[in-house]
DNA sequence: GACAATCGGAACCGATTGGTCAACATTATT
DNA sequence: AATAATGTTGACCAATCGGTTCCGATTGTC
């Protein structure tokens, strides 16, 4: 266990890490350039290339952070008793929705966006996203037993695998113009298959 | 109606054109470069820019080009006649897999791609892309309506949002890594709503 | 056959791409 | 204070980017 050699780093990693994932999440993996990394970080060239190889390997550190950022935290809230199992699913179903309208955010869902964007191409790419996604449909599954107890299990699986894809089509369709009563009559129409 | 002046062109331009939507369906705006498309067209840069004004313009074309051999066709079977009602959109709701798992083709859907590649960035492809997701949501009505006469109209309309939704997110999860009896299980659950 | 119009092809353009490198700064260890 | 190890910086790189321009070839009109 040595103590740190040589000059310390001048920048928090998670920060920037956070300003990476901001920038691929929203333009995509071709779409952002070197140029706009380091805009978003204010490092120069030269220390992002210390801290990571290579821009495949920022977008791939970046698509964790989202992991462990945004997919772990929901992932906490839909499988947590903070609130009922059918506003846990509900809540959920209308983060894109919210995101959208309230926040104006219009960067749709990282994995989503990989998904159609680089994982077609990278394995570890897909891999990442694959797993956010299973983690996603795991957790679901908590709450839509809790308001179901007595579906079986296969029956259990293919609502969240609903669910999921609800999710991942509001996400996505959020991106273009959609206007928020189509997204809404979608959800409702998705949570109403959970009673 | 002056007949054509000029030297005629060498090249049939639907599939000039269609070579050029395969190109950005597989790869994105970001990720396709000119040289991809000299390569899937076999045209030359000049000729390319003598045919179309820019890249920018040749993308929107090549959705143009996508809503007629893709979305109009989808329409078109969703509101025939040419199989039962709920055949049609199990059917609608099975191309996503069947494409990835029966043709090997992980292109996903073209507009799907562009929501979350280039509609968020260009107000032109916003549009074209809504106006797809428009058609098939007011086509789904159709075999909804007939499966279920008696629902509302604002139901019908939730209905068939709910049913773009999934397609969508079928859509996006197949260009990731996701197993097949996943997405069958989402597509099972949507269609279980329709009865 | 002269002319106008359009085409295909290749050379060419400045700008930007992702990526490298050597010089210098800052730290802990001895 | 010398040394080793790391971080920061900016100059530099070849390759590629989207786009233009020019020239010879091919067409219909007059």
């Amino acid at each position: 266990m040595s103590a740190q050699l040589g000059r310390p780093r001048e920048f928090d990693e998670e920060e920037v890490l956070s300003d990476i994932m901001s920038a691929f999440w929203k333009n995509g993996y071709e779409g952002t350039g070197l140029a706009q990394i380091i805009d978003a970080t204010g490092l120069k060239k030269g220390s992002l290339y210390k801290a990571f190889e290579n821009k495949h390997d920022m977008y791939l550190k970046a698509l964790s952070h989202y992991e462990k950022t945004a997919v772990d935290p929901t992932v906490k809230f839909l499988t947590s008793d903070s609130a009922a199992p059918f506003e846990r699913v509900k809540s959920y179903l209308s983060a894109p929705i919210n995101a959208l309208w309230d926040k104006n955010d219009s960067r749709g869902c990282f994995l989503c966006n990989a998904s159609a964007d680089y994982a077609a191409h990278d394995d570890n790419t897909r891999a990442l996203v694959a797993r956010g996604y299973g983690k996603m449909e795991r957790a679901l599954m908590v709450p839509i037993k809790q308001l179901n107890p007595k579906w079986s299990q296969p029956k259990l699986e293919s609502a969240a695998q609903h669910c999921l894809s609800v999710y991942a089509g509001l996400r996505i369709m959020s991106r273009a113009a959609v206007d928020r009563k189509r997204l809404e009559g979608a959800r409702d129409a998705c949570l109403g298959t959970l009673t």
